[in-house]
DNA sequence: ATTGACATGTGACATCGTGTCATATATGAT
DNA sequence: ATCATATATGACACGATGTCACATGTCAAT
């Protein structure tokens, strides 16, 4: 989390920095990423930088996050709209990630995030739909799932199902980048997955 | 890839300068380690080391690779041994890395790679079963796998289902060493996942 | 043995990046 | 007006990477 400082700093100069930031992570990944690059574009000397920011990862994260912090409602919203229809809500999730997001620069600036990702960025963008993975918030996501549909016995695995479904959405995203499928292409793949996942791979009668 | 020069060099001046990368990666993940840390430790001077690799990349992912091919044959005889029972193959196989490595080191080392993660190393965790992922591979994995248990239509779905075993395989890895779970712990996650992809989450009658 | 062509070894160097710190400046309460 | 506290600044120490001119080794042909 960026410090107090920054919180200080006029609203110009708050989205300049951070503007500026996203530039530079939009023109690379993380690790090749430089701070000297984000403070020449923003204007601020080397020092103001550590004044505003831990580090390059406390900047990051931050913005990071922030882009993802829409999405999060988003998903909530399509929980609803499909009458807690978890494969169906998080597979319209999936889209919006593809299609949704047609800016040609968040679109690299995801890239960058997917391609050189570390355990913290596959984990914030999880916790999209991570929010619930936790377990003190099991209650918000019991009254938002429809169960009925579902052949399962409780909430662990009600939980282990979302941490499935997480894993094999972003899995999805990376293969997309990586293989530079089409969107329709990466949705095909996601749908065959969730399908899988719904029926089961084994057959019930052996 | 190393260069030719590599391969040229002595047995053991190979194996003191493999050590000693081994040494350095065990140390800090990927993105820390120094390449400074390697020839100091190897004896060599900097000028040679880039005689032998291209960077510091090259060098890692020729140990890493190295590391996981024996990985990879061992999962060939076990889905021999379980009479081509998929999951019950990737079952033992993610065992086998939990609990075969023993070495404190090589654990080390392994977790390194899985915090600091980028797509490269996990395209080569998963290509320790995804060497049948190729399409052109198919064939072999067809004699292996037996396919009257598994509710599929044809190779695309099998192919398919290799690649999710993988990414939850893989995620589960990650999130063992993040939160640090217990071996026991983590080998139940997986299996709880395994039962999950087998018998569908969604109920048949509905 | 000598030569010459080619492969390999070597470390100083240019360049770039990070995080710190001493110092300067602003702010705001008393 | 004064003082304490917060913020701004950029030079600096340190360490990392990749390159290059030059040194040394190797080996086949004469």
């Amino acid at each position: 989390m960026p410090k107090q400082t920054f919180f200080n700093l006029s609203v110009e100069k708050r989205k300049k920095l951070l503007e500026s930031a996203e530039i530079e992570f939009t023109r690379v990944p993380f690790f090749e990423a430089s701070i000297a690059n984000i403070i020449k574009t923003a204007g601020i000397p080397r020092g103001s930088f550590y004044q505003y920011f831990e580090d390059k990862d406390d900047l990051y994260f931050y913005l990071l996050e922030g882009k993802l912090k829409k999405a999060k409602n988003y998903f909530s919203t399509l929980l609803e709209k499909h009458q807690g229809d978890l494969i169906e809500a998080v597979t319209e999730m999936h889209t919006y990630f593809l299609i949704t997001l047609s800016d040609e620069e968040e679109k690299q600036f995801f890239k960058n995030a997917l391609l050189y990702t570390t355990h913290r960025v596959e984990s914030s963008f999880t916790s999209i739909w991570g929010t619930y993975l936790d377990n003190q918030e099991i209650q918000k996501v019991s009254e938002l799932i429809n169960r009925q549909c579902l052949n399962i016995s409780g909430d662990k695995e009600l939980l282990h199902i979302f941490k499935m479904v997480s894993a094999l959405a972003f899995n999805n995203l990376i293969e997309k980048t990586v293989k530079g499928l089409t969107d329709d292409e990466a949705i095909e793949s996601f749908k065959l997955s969730m399908n899988l996942l719904k029926q089961g791979i084994y057959k019930q009668s052996i």
